[in-house]
DNA sequence: CGGACTATTGCAACGACTTGCATCTGCGTC
DNA sequence: GACGCAGATGCAAGTCGTTGCAATAGTCCG
């Protein structure tokens, strides 16, 4: 997934490219630190491009060092979405679910029939009208990241009704 | 909270007022079952006016039967749901939140940055133009009973920014 | 009314996530 | 290089929910 592992020269990329090298830096200007433990999170991270939910995540940190305590992954999990580089959201089942910043941000869409599940881009016309009508009439600014939508999609609603 | 209580003539209403009343036939209709354990949930829906957390409402089947499995709760409310008699969704942080829908379908609107939270009916005018972008660009039906929104409200919008 | 069929229950173990707390360890400082 | 403060960690206990399974008990049928 990252761009670690067999390929070729394995340079063992442990602040990978680009913004995963500040982080460090980031933290401690903050008066927070930098620990092994946050190293390696932060590395399972950085080859990370789609969704994770927090107990892939606490297991592919285990991958890494098997000692992984999952409160420690979900705190620091905290202190990332604080800081920005990651946010989470809920999935149709309620469970948590996190997403890579440097990855646009998106929302979710679940049909509750079939459980396809698609995702909505920011840019996506529906998501934008959404947003537009809600700043508008309320001047609610949705946190498209934790949009999570539920319904029937467009296949299942022609479906012959039943349970 | 329901209607019983302390006003007038405490009518002791445990098959309260219509809908309610044809559950016991309609799940037998469907090859269920009406067991004590329902009635005592059912009963607890039944003067339930907002929304209800799992565990708020296994609580009160506890206050009426002390006995009461988790589970089992859980379990029926599944079963209601599929009746329609409930509908659930996810709160801010997860976790399962039951609606009784003899009540007005609506979703929710949480501010991160305040924890305000107010109710999304399905007649507001950016709801309703919500679920005609996503009927329009997508043809999905938006289920507004499982709607949660998080964002920024109006007044912390404005509000100076940080953290 | 008695019998059988199967939906439900109760229970226990499990999974995801949170929280309190004592201990430890980054990191700026001297 | 040693010191000390406050942030982090590890661990254990706890909460919310789910699931598998054997035992129980509604319902329908004759």
């Amino acid at each position: 997934m990252g761009s670690l592992g067999s390929t070729t020269t394995h340079t063992h990329d442990p602040a990978p490219s680009g913004a995963w090298a500040g982080i460090p830096d980031r933290l401690r200007a903050k008066g927070l630190r930098w620990t092994p433990q946050r190293r390696i999170l932060l590395d399972v991270l950085s080859r990370t491009d789609g969704h994770v939910t927090g107990a892939e995540l606490v297991d592919r940190c285990r991958d890494l060092d098997p000692g992984t305590i999952p409160s420690t992954v979900y705190r620091t999990l905290g202190v990332l979405e604080d800081l920005g580089v990651i946010s989470h959201s809920h999935g149709a089942d309620g469970r948590e679910e996190f997403h890579v910043l440097p990855i646009a941000e998106h929302g979710h869409l679940y049909c509750r029939r079939c459980g396809a599940q698609s995702e909505l881009a920011a840019d996506d016309q529906a998501v934008v009208a959404a947003m537009n009508a809600f700043d508008t009439v309320r001047g609610f600014e949705i946190d498209i990241s934790h949009l999570t939508l539920i319904g029937r999609c467009a296949t299942c609603r022609v479906a012959p009704a039943g349970a």
